[in-house]
DNA sequence: GAGATTTTAGACTATATAGTCCATAATTGT
DNA sequence: ACAATTATGGACTATATAGTCTAAAATCTC
């Protein structure tokens, strides 16, 4: 019956993400938004709702795809391995980044702070990921990589904040030595009793 | 021979830099400003240049009177309730104030990553704090207070990240248990050999 | 008190921007 | 093939915004 969309709503809004994490929410214009999906006004408001409907996908879109690749990281492997692989992961992105994107989530934290739905996303991904990470620290104390007096929530809690700092700063300044420094001394704090 | 100026402009950079913080800087209008400042556009014009040079000198005075404050946290004091002290400290903050406002170099970092001059203010004063950690860091290790064969510089930035960090996770879900375990797990990381 | 000089108020301009709307194109079912 | 229906292009609108400019106000020196 109706005349087919031309273009891939998923790649579109994949589009979207990548532009708003590069630019932020208030620098990009509409016009900037629909070069990158190659998409007119009238499909963009069609397929997705107004600027603000479109970024709450995007960010939702970039907070399942990093929980994902945290899980995978996470999973099947010693903790101090996978933290590593992490964080070698990270320095390998930031430092390939010429554009300097940082961290979409905490961009977004940092920028739309009074928009509470925004931040019910984030809030959501940094419990969840904050999560991933508990579950990956008790998995280790029970295979006996970590010593049981360690509370792993609050390990948890500090081992994604920790990530989120090292995000920012190396937005800021992408220095290999300073990362390596921080990512050290992050992995040495699991042996703390 | 001039007629004087009415405002104080001390009085008015300190509410200009408020109204950024608060905002952020695309957020903030020319009126939100004239209006916080209690100025009209030639004066703040004939003051401070455009807007954006008035970002940059709020951010300046931001990032002073910033460093002043951790200088004075850090000195005459022994590392860990030093740390305790700015964490507690911090904590309070966070929890009263209700506009999530954060850290303002983390919210320009996040914004404003593509300006090299704002760039410049922050990487500077994240230098200059990171270099604060590392001096009190080798006085309380000539002191005693922590073990010989620790990486104070290495230390110092963990302990600088973790804090960015910890102000970037409070302005999107300032959680007091989730704060103080994060501050508890950071302090008995200079435990570490 | 008059002239010189700077500040101030606020009107004004040019532009950019988010969002709307309508005419046309493309497709499917009958 | 034709009607029905949805997608698309792009013009259009209303508004907000950064920055400019002019005239009046306030002060100091002489």
């Amino acid at each position: 019956m109706p005349r087919p969309r031309e273009f891939d709503p998923d790649l579109a809004l994949e589009r979207a993400m990548q532009t708003f994490w590069s630019q932020g929410y208030e620098s990009t214009s509409l016009d900037d938004l629909c070069d990158a999906m190659a998409l007119s006004r009238s499909s963009l408001y069609a397929a997705f709702g107004d600027k603000r409907a479109l970024l709450l996908r995007a960010l939702t879109r970039y907070t399942t795809k990093g929980t994902a690749r945290f899980v995978a990281i996470l999973a099947d492997r010693p903790i101090r391995d996978a933290l590593a692989m992490l964080f070698d992961e990270l320095i390998g992105q930031i430092l390939a980044d010429s554009e300097h994107r940082g961290c979409f989530i905490g961009n977004c934290t940092a920028e739309l702070a009074r928009d509470d739905e925004a931040m019910a996303i984030v809030r959501g991904a940094m419990r969840r990921n904050e999560d991933h990470f508990r579950a990956a620290l008790e998995a280790a104390q029970a295979r006996g990589e970590i010593q049981p007096g360690v509370d792993a929530t609050a390990l948890a809690r500090f081992l994604f904040t920790g990530l989120q700092g090292f995000r920012l700063l190396a937005k800021a300044d992408p220095d290999r030595a300073r990362l390596r420094d921080v990512a050290r001394v992050m992995l040495t704090c699991l042996d703390v009793g």
